[in-house]
DNA sequence: TAATAGCACTCTCGCAGGGAGAGTGCTAAA
DNA sequence: TTTAGCACTCTCCCTGCGAGAGTGCTATTA
């Protein structure tokens, strides 16, 4: 089973494979290898299809029918055999400029980039909204709504936004909340979850008490969340190029799109290092993603903010053509990101 | 194909097929109906079924096959032979628990109500965020980012909260920008957008030209989308449900789900009016609904906040449960934002 | 006149058989 | 080591057939 085993011409024969069945959908014939001048004959072919069938990267749905590529084949093919090609500039200028078009809004990016994740990849994408490592409150804004309900907004470090309503025992007017606000921003400033509760304690404004609370509160729910908000697009595109037979595939493509559960797992895993990760067929890991293949990148600001995308699929999609969006995509918005706060790059 | 022309009998009959096929999926017999002791025997049954048809209720996959209903058939049945029940309290009780568990977090509502609504009606479910119908300020905040990144976040008449972005040429503290933002909150508290561009054409400040053109433009843009953030759920629920062969349907469920044009259409149709709306079959004006039934409510305070929410799913869908869900997930969600802002109650 | 028992008729569904076609594995020769 | 040739296998599609479900029609009954 390992590499070196294959010599040049497997490795040609089972990229050939891979690429035919991805395209056409149907098994592989050795003839129809033949096409591509590989300086043999069907016969010869039929021998090395075998071999590889023996080495465990093709599989045969019956006897008298052609290869197919196993999951182990996929994961050759993805580590040796797919040429590492950038996406092209004519496709990058375009999509740069449409984000630049956007504004300056995240939400609009966030947006824009599933989209475009779809579009390319032509399967379904989703990309979470990017997140503080450590939650640190940034600022606190106090608004009167009428006369005893008011809107807190708090500001986290990286950028969140969280609101929350607060309704109180008496009114009170917006110059007092101001001047509150004022206050406990210059108390909190900076601090966690339990900084604001160890601050907070001798506090003895009924308001500020009230604030404090929901505040506590709200960021150690937001600790606890792994992931944040979620965009997702494209689902279309798999229901209109899957084979339909394949219906427990589409099952576990939904099942991670809105499965926040899941989500959160794979996010986890695309943040645990960097670079473009492909998981297929769930890599014996998991069961749940056993029909399709997931490719993730995390994007963002190191250690500041980091959010994660990626393209999910049958086994049989496009490599090649994913990677280098998936890529492409988590550089762009590392880059606004970093340039949005003036961070740091990611690498 | 007027009410009147269908006798008592030929109304339970209807009836009994349209909820029997709901059930089972396949074509309804008339032996099958003479298990409800209508006191008639099948060939009785079959004459009125066959009148039945003839009037367009029902229609047959072919000639030896049972009864389906129509859409004509469905909608009579919405319209003269559901009993339209209530919620069972107990369900009640346990929504709205769930609900006052979740704190004022609107997010928290919103998504809970699309989880309740698929769970319930086990069919995928949508809900829009509540907007205002007039977008007016209500309070503007600047807080620094870093040395000449600013956060602008605006907040709407209503609640909605937007942020943005602004980039300076040069650094400026956390302390002008709170004068600058305090400023400008008596100067545009309540204003619409043209309110906003107008009173701030003699401002000379860069900073606050800057501040106005990012408001400006942002509430251009909340004005002219119609739908704000979409919240859906129970996609899954429609893929175990629904029979596998029935694509196109799947798919235009899909579409619905995915596409804002669609969502911006249907909920344009709910906030026209109050009250449950059942479309069955795009009901002859939307084609790309051909297959599916879509049940919708708006929610909200009327003239001030106002979201939709709906069910969408085949048109054998459980009708009365569905239409039973919404109505109550409409009326607890107005509670909730009416009690939230202190406004009155739509009703 | 409305209801119904009875019966012929129609259509689906599942199964089996057969021929065509695609593709393989193996053997023997170059 | 490659390959031509051939037997073999399996799918796919078509056909035919019998069973079963359900209808429509007709003649009879209350």
């Amino acid at each position: 089973m390992d590499a070196k085993e294959l010599t040049e011409r497997q490795q040609k024969i089972l990229r050939l494979v891979v690429q035919e069945y991805i395209q056409s959908a149907t098994p592989v014939s050795s003839k129809s290898i033949t096409t591509y001048n590989l300086g043999v004959r069907a016969a010869t072919i039929r021998n090395e299809m075998s071999h590889l069938e023996e080495l465990g990267y093709l599989t045969q749905p019956h006897t008298s029918a052609g290869r197919v590529p196993t999951e182990a084949g996929y994961r050759y093919f993805v580590e040796k055999l797919m040429n590492q090609v950038e996406l092209p500039n004519e496709e990058q200028r375009m999509i740069s400029h449409q984000f630049h078009q956007a504004r300056l809004e995240l939400d609009q990016w966030l947006r824009l980039s599933a989209a475009v994740l779809a579009h390319m990849s032509q399967n379904a994408s989703l990309i979470t909204a990017p997140k503080s490592d450590l939650c640190h409150v940034k600022h606190v804004e106090l608004i009167s709504i009428r006369d005893n309900v008011v809107l807190l907004i708090l500001v986290l470090q990286g950028g969140t936004l969280k609101q929350q309503i607060l309704n109180l025992d008496y009114p009170i007017d917006q110059d007092s909340l101001s001047r509150l606000a004022r206050q406990l921003n210059d108390l909190w400033g900076g601090q966690d979850a339990n900084g604001v509760a160890a601050i907070s304690t001798p506090l003895i404004d009924d308001v500020a008490i009230k604030v404090s609370e929901l505040v506590v509160d709200t960021m150690r729910r937001v600790d606890t969340r792994r992931s944040s908000d979620i965009y997702r697009d494209g689902l279309l595109n798999i229901l209109t190029h899957t084979e339909f037979k394949e219906r427990e595939g589409i099952q576990q493509i939904i099942r991670v799109l809105e499965e926040h559960q899941m989500v959160e797992r794979l996010v986890g895993e695309a943040l645990s290092q960097g670079g473009v990760q492909i998981i297929i067929g769930g890599d014996g890991k998991w069961e749940e993603f056993s029909e399709v293949s997931i490719v993730l990148a995390r994007y963002g600001v190191a250690d500041e903010v980091t959010g994660a995308m990626g393209v999910i699929g049958p086994l049989r999609m496009p490599y090649s053509r994913t990677v280098s969006v998936v890529r492409y995509m988590s550089h762009l918005m590392s880059n606004l990101i970093s340039d949005l706060y003036g961070y740091q790059k990611l690498t």
